[in-house]
This record gives C-alpha cells, structure tokens and sequence, in this order.
DNA sequence: AATTAGCACTGTCATCCGTTGAGTGCCAGG
DNA sequence: CCTGGCACTCAACGGATGACAGTGCTAATT
C-alpha cells in the first residue's frame, strides 16, 4: 500500500460493499466517489491491491470484494470514531432507565446494543473482581442444614445449603456468624478464597468443623462469581446476512450457545488506542466463526468485563465501533453508581 | 374421516413427510407401507383426504403434505406415548448430575432437551407460587442505605437496596429485623404482597417509616418472583429446517426473543389427558410463529410452570412429545427434593 | 359398492444453449 | 504515471426441451 490512492480506493471498496453487499468494480467506483482519475488507472490499484492480498475478486470478471486482510487494514486505518448521534443518546437513556435488578440492566443493555448494531449483541456479567464482601449470612433451615448466604457489594446475591455433621444451637450460630463475618467482610473475594479455610482453624473448638464447612462454602461461592455468564440478544439479526454468499447461520447459533467459548474469546481480544478491539474472520476454516467478525471492548473497573457484538466480516466497522464504545462508557457509568 | 383405513393412510402420510421432507405420493405409500390395497385406492382416499382439508398437494402433480389440520387429527390420534429408552434415560442422569445450582440445573435440563428432540427447547422458571418466605435479612450498607435480602424456600436469593429517610440505629435495625422476621417468615409469597404494608403499622412509631419502606421492597420482591423468566437451549437447531420450503429463520428467532410471549404461550396451552399440549401453526398468516409447532407441558407442583420446544410444525410429534413429557417428570422429581 | 388397472394429463425439475452485460487485463498513446 | 480503447471472460438470464413423478378419471373386476 504505497500510495495514499491505493489506501482510499481500499476504502472506497469495503464502504461500497458494505453498502451494497455485491462485489464493486472499477467504473462503479469512479462513479461514486470523486476521486481524480480514471477506472483504468483505478484498475490498475485493484490489481496491486489484489496482489497485496487485500481484495479478491469471486470470479474472473466481475467487481472486487475485500478479504478479511482487507478489513483488517481498513479498520487500522480508521483513526477516530465518531460519537453517537444526540438521538442515539437519548435512545440509550430511555431504554435502559428502569432496569430494577442487574439482570434487567444486563436484558436491556443487551437488546439495545443489538438493536443499534443490527448485530447479535453479547454481554459478559460485571466481573466480581474488585468487589468485596457485603455480608454473609448463616440461617437455619431445619435440622443439620444450614443456609449461607453471601453478599457482594457488586452483583447477585448468591446462597448455598451446606450440610452439618451436628446441628447447632442458637448460641453456637451467632458465635460462628458473628465470627465469620468479622472475618471476611470488606474483604475482596479474592482475599475470602485464599484464607477462609485457615480462619476456621481459629475457631473455638466446638465450631471448627461447621466453621470448616461454612468456609468451604464461601470459598467456592466467592470463586462462582457471575462473570462466566453472558447475556445475548438479536440473534435474529443473524438472519438478516443468511442471504449472504455462504454464511451459514447454523454453526454461528451453536457457537453461540457455547457461552465459554465466547467468553474466551471475548476475553482474549486485545483492544487497541480507539479502546475496542476488533477480531475479523479466522484462519482456520473449519471455525464456525471463520466468516464473522467480532467487535468487543471492556468495561467495568479497569475494563476487565467485556462486552461487544459479532456479526458478518462485511458488517459497517466504524458504526459498529462507536456502537460499541459508546454503550460500553455508558454500561460502566451506569453500573459504577 | 369415515373410513379407518383413510386413518391410516394419514398416519403413514405424516410418518412419511416428516421423515422424508419431501410430498408422499400414493405409490410411494403402498411400497414402503404394507397397507393391503393398491396405489388407485389409496389415491381415492387421499382425494377424499384432500376434501376433508387434512392434506393438500403443494402442486396439481406432486405428492401431499400434511396440513395444520392433518398433523393435528395425527397428534389426537396418537394413543399412548412410548416411554424413552433405557440409553435415553440414563443419558437425563449423566446430563443433570452435578446441576450446582438453579441456574446451572436449568440451563443443563434446557440444552439436553433440546439435543434430545432436536428442536428449540423453552423452559420457564420454576414458579414461585406455594414457596414461602425462609428468611429476610436487613443489612446496614452505610448512610441512610440498606439491603433487603428476601430468600424465599425455593428459587434465587433476591435483594434490594433500599434508601430510608434516616439512619437506623444499631438497636433500631435489630427491632426491626426482627418484627419483619416474625411477620413474615413460613408465610407464602402472596400472602407477604397482601399483608406486608399492613403490619407496617403496627410497629413502633420510631420505625414506622422504615418499616414501610422495607414491607415495600419485601412486596416488591415477592411479586418479582423468577417464574417469569426463559431458559432457552437449542436455536441452532432452527437453521436445521431453514432448508424448508417457506420457514424462515429470522421472524422465529424474533419471537423467541420475545419471553413475555412465549411465556404467555406457554401458559395459555391446555394439556390433554396424554399430558402434553400441542399447538399446531397459527390460524393468522402473519404470526411469526405460523410454520411452527408447540408441544409443551408443566411441571412441578401442580404442573404450574411450563417447559416444551418449538419447532417446524413437520416435527416427529409422538417422539418429541415422548421427550418433552419425561424431561419434565424427570425435572419436577429433581425439584422436588 | 369397493377395488383395481390403465391411460391421458399436468406441473416440476434439470439440462442445454445462446445472449447479454458488467468488468477485467493489457496495450499504445498522451 | 495516467487514460482511452479493445478483446476477452464469466455469471446471470431466459427460453426450449425432455424426463419424471404423480394425479384424476374411466372402465373393468370382484
């Protein structure tokens, strides 16, 4: 890509086909676009751009479509994405003022984000590191059982029942609560996975098999913090590109259904300076995934949640990015009150 | 339907269409069925078939195909369901086995639904009707602030951050905490969104209107029980028939998104005496769901929650109804422990 | 009265073939 | 380095055609 040309003739195509979704060839280009030459001379780039791998064309003679390598220039050559439009905005307040719970929030923002790309929207739940432990309840269920309770100061509460060897007296629970509590409220989950089990030891004597018990209880629940779940939303947004030369949208749906799959994935794209980070095609072609791209960014604290939306590799970049940016700032505002 | 043998010949129609996906003509019927008459007779039958509406002839020279109406005097026909195989049911333990919690349980039972009838499992959250209040915890998060945890016996743990119009003192949140406690606990779930505002008043003065606000939040949170809530399992298996002649994929996936319908769906279907309940197309053109089939049924207490699949309204009817019955007795046995 | 055999008829599907047209590659001239 | 021109290539389109699967009907049979 020596010439400037050559860069905005690349542009000029994956636009065009975006747009059009039908392979564009020389004379169409010079028609819609004013730039200063003619389509022999425009011919002449296509063919070095073909030679550079960036565009191909289907068959012999026929218009040029970009490759995934031709996205990926594209969207490196895309230095700042516009912000979203003022009724954007305004959209994002209206549809996501009224989440009562989180799981709401997560629906609506979800939908929304769907909804404004016209792709499949994915969104992992709000990364529990970071929080730390609200409180932790211990009730008595009847019996040996003992319900525990446990409180992040961010997300879903979550609860167990754990079985006693003995049941406890009143008395011998406020104890274990009191102590307990004493033990790992404010601290971050983390801190609770590490050291819950050696604050049992510490217990009185005739507590140290249910506080052993209860611990274990707490470590693992603070290790199943929510963030492996996923909200999806616009599959239906899939059909739309079933038209499409070859995306088959039935391997797309199962790929998607393996929501640790696509945690993974999400988690492993780097985002870049513009803050989001862009994963166009695959290599290997048997990936169910080989003709989509995805579009995610991190949000949250520190960014370590993700968020983004996949769709086909012929899907408007720079709106989706903004897209995607733009409810990622929001989410994160919303979620840090 | 006079005749018993048209009966059959429908029968072996549908068996046929829906394992073929292609129209069945009557010589095809009599070779690979052993109904003892020839091919003009069974052609005589099938034009009287065609007048009763069970079957229509996609083109004046090819073979018939159900219609809504046939597939639906097939399913009343169908007697008694075959129970599932041994492998069958050993492959619902292996599946379940290891659910942690309720949300695990759920999503397992839906995906192995799904797999087993290779369609689009529905499972609606166990309802919260007969459940009662286990235990509410009030805990003080700073300010004027405080969380509402709500565990009911069965379903999630709720809660709720509350904003009161002033501090409570240590011994005040103790009292209070322990009148609501007293008020509420064993009681079920509609009795705490009828009563809870009045006991309100019988507190003590000082605690009146924290009191309000918390039998708010608690009336709140009772009301907002999970039952309205959809896992869902399976959609890859759409695209499976989107080589069908006219279901297209994408208004389906739309109105599987829509839960508040499905649900309502689900739960205006009427089981028959077999168990399950079938619904069959749609009379209006324009329901998204008008090439599909239902088959669902309810379980747990009083078969008050829903759970079924939906597919191609050509679906293997006494298998998926076979399946989708033991999925839920088998979810309503796990349940209930 | 029900069943069967035979036959004419009908629409679909696949195939072949010529035409069209968009688009390319290349070359010679500015 | 750009441009106009020209020959070439394929996909897409639109009949024409024949094979085929299946029906409806009528007359013969049980």
């Amino acid at each position: 890509m020596s010439q400037p040309r050559r860069a905005e003739i690349l542009r000029a195509i994956v636009e065009d086909y975006v747009h059009s979704r039908e392979p564009v060839g020389s004379k169409a280009l010079v028609e819609r676009h004013q730039l200063g030459v003619s389509s022999a001379t425009v011919r002449n780039d296509m063919a070095a751009l073909e030679e550079e791998g960036l565009i191909v064309a289907p068959h012999t003679s026929s218009g040029r479509i970009p490759t995934d390598k031709g996205y990926r220039t594209f969207v490196d050559q895309i230095a700042s994405l516009r912000p979203l439009s003022l009724p954007q905005k305004r959209a994002i307040q209206c549809f996501l003022d009224g989440a009562s719970d989180l799981d709401d929030a997560m629906e609506r923002t979800a939908r929304f984000l769907a909804q404004l790309t016209h792709q499949v929207a994915l969104i992992q739940y709000p990364a529990a590191s970071g929080t730390t432990v609200r409180h932790v309840e211990l009730v008595d269920v009847g019996g040996t059982s003992l319900l525990v309770v446990f409180i992040p100061t961010s997300g879903r509460v979550l609860q167990r029942v754990v079985e006693l060897h003995r049941a406890l007296l009143e008395h011998e629970l406020m104890e274990l609560r009191a102590r307990v509590l004493a033990g790992v409220v404010g601290r971050s989950l983390q801190d609770v996975q590490n050291t819950v089990s050696g604050t049992a030891q510490r217990l009185p004597p005739e507590l140290v098999e249910a506080g052993t018990v209860v611990a274990g209880a707490l470590g693992a629940l603070a290790a199943s913090s929510e963030d492996h779940r996923l909200v999806m939303a616009g599959t239906a947004n899939l059909a739309r590109f079933s038209g499409d030369f070859a995306l088959s949208i039935g391997p797309v749906l199962e790929a998607l259904e393996e929501q640790v799959v696509m945690l993974r994935l999400l988690s492993e794209m780097q985002q870049d300076a513009r803050g989001v980070a862009v994963r166009i095609g695959s290599d290997s072609t048997d990936d169910p995934l080989a003709e989509t791209s995805v579009v995610a960014t991190g949000y949250g604290p520190q960014s370590v949640s993700k968020l983004g939306v996949v769709g086909p590799t012929r899907m408007d970049y720079p709106s989706t990015m903004a897209a995607v940016r733009a409810v990622a700032r929001y989410l994160s505002h919303t979620l840090g009150e």
